[in-house]
DNA sequence: TTCGATAATTCGATATTCTCGAACTATTAA
DNA sequence: TTAATAGTTCGAGAATATCGAATTATCGAA
């Protein structure tokens, strides 16, 4: 398993970050981890597979909205609020403002 | 030629709207407007195909961002500012602060 | 009215991306 | 070791994007 890629927070693009968002599963995600501070794969019930979940998870760590780290067999991640703040204020209050969507 | 959907306001969802933003070519698109006004499809000088546009602008007035009319031979595309600027406060404003992204 | 010219959409084919289940990797605990 | 848990990777089929060509719609001139 090759080690998971986080951009540098240079290297965040608001295009990518949007894309990532643009999905109401992981926005789902984004919403969740806003409201609880960390999450893993598992937390989430989901209506998606393991594997699709995984994809997604891969998605808003490598557009640079979340930070996943190991803790012994789990994945725990968080936002990477500071970052995401600083480079595009107002938008994570944006996403939390709006009701979380149920999985539609 | 079938006459376009416009969503009403309430039928614009968040997710939506991201996942709308979320491609190069519209964000640039929305950028444009904010700027502009209005535009046409031709008064962008794209990267990308006719009809590829026209699908790009077809995405973008499904999610609710864009209102397009008829103008004789032109379709002359709006943002519909206020209706986003009401469900989404302070969505555009993260848009516009970033620069235009150049096609990449 | 008919013939271009202009503007944009629709169609059909190929290319890319998404989703799933199965197989695999890594870690922990018995 | 072995089993259990957590999550990733792989390969195939489904869904979406992009392109060029054909089509629709409108306007203005012959």
């Amino acid at each position: 398993m090759r080690p998971f890629y986080h951009p540098q927070s240079e290297d965040i693009s608001l295009v990518g970050v949007l894309y990532a968002l643009g999905d109401p599963v992981r926005l789902q995600i984004v919403q969740r981890l806003a409201e609880t501070g960390e999450l893993t794969c598992s937390d989430l019930d989901c209506s998606v597979a393991k594997s699709t979940m995984s994809h997604h998870f891969k998605i808003l760590r490598e557009s640079g909205l979340v930070l996943t780290r190991k803790e012994g067999t789990q994945h725990i991640n968080t936002l990477r609020v500071e970052d995401i703040d600083r480079l595009y204020p107002g938008l994570l209050l944006v996403v939390l403002r709006s009701p979380i969507t149920t999985n539609e």
